[in-house]
DNA sequence: GCTAAATTGGATGTCAATGTCCACTTTAGG
DNA sequence: CCTAAAGTGGACATTGACATCCAATTTAGC
């Protein structure tokens, strides 16, 4: 399970190759060849933005896109909500009666996570993307999730950059 | 987007029938018609949570499936990685140069959910899923992301019961 | 106003996840 | 031993996300 749609990483590379492009207008083709996507579905993508306002379309000889707002201002979320909006849970998808019309503590804790996610889009602006003094990880680290752990585990607390902000003591005070 | 994967949610739901059903030893059938999942499909979705040591089939008349642990014990991410391990995201999508070898700040912050995720899920036992006792939130919120909010935009702090116990003030401290 | 360069929109193709089908093997009970 | 009830394994079908193709439309520049 990756966390965001492949059509969302198109339209986020290009609306960032937008604003780092000096030229006035990119056509469908530079943007394509820039951000090495697929010029014939990026095409569908620059057009999903364009429906929301993100960015702005000239049809014609010359023509082509620009971004229709300030680098500065405008979110990850902005993007991703043009072309693949973010859901929410609005029913246990495992079905249990235990909780009756509740979301189970797993869901629950789900909902958590997907606010953190939200936050983390809603708060980083494109030009953050560009800017090489914003924090950021280094590669190389291969870790992948304990496969093949029978029955008693603790995946989470293995060796490896923590970092998290704050794990949530409890499951979420839902 | 979804958090994790239909497998994921089936196998999930096997396990917790499991756990719940007092029969010592519990068919396919009977398991797909109680967790109301697709009976072939759940067939295969056993398999893996056998071949992983998360349950014990016994073949021929009267066989069927049991729990192979503590239902107190076995976490929610040894169902997940039984059929569909947790991945991490090693290189930037975006593909941006700015960052050099390391993440963007985006992609750090993702790598940042992914660690709530997984914590979320070790930390819930299926034991705890079948507890009512366990916090829970009410259903019917219907709150579907801003949809169609053109460039500055700030969908997370709008009205809805927030409960993040942290949102991570900064982007992340990769 | 012609033409070439561009977006737009619809139809179609591909692929992996999901779902179905069926023949084979195992096993308890008569 | 025979039979019916079970899991096992492989082949096939469906579906939605991703990707491609192409005809229609718009427009700057000659």
């Amino acid at each position: 399970m990756q966390l965001i749609s492949r059509t969302s990483e198109y339209a986020l590379r290009a609306v960032i190759w937008l604003v780092q492009e000096p030229a006035l207008s990119q056509t469908t083709r530079q943007i394509a060849t820039g951000t090495r996507t697929p010029p014939d579905y990026v095409s569908k993508v620059l057009q999903l933005l364009a429906k929301a306002g993100l960015v702005r379309s000239q049809r014609g000889l010359g023509g082509g896109f620009r971004l229709a707002g300030n680098p500065a201002q405008i979110t990850v979320l902005d993007a991703i909500n043009a072309v693949d909006p973010l859901e929410r849970i609005h029913t246990c998808p495992l079905d249990l009666k235990a909780h009756g019309t509740n979301l189970c503590p797993l869901h629950c804790g789900l909902n958590d996570v997907m606010f953190q996610m939200e936050a983390t889009f809603a708060k980083t602006k494109l030009a953050d993307l560009l800017n090489s003094d914003t924090p950021s990880i280094p590669l190389g680290i291969k870790l992948k999730t304990s496969r093949h752990s029978p029955v008693p585990s603790d995946p989470v607390g293995s060796a490896m950059p923590r970092s998290r902000s704050a794990t949530s003591k409890r499951l979420a005070k839902c």
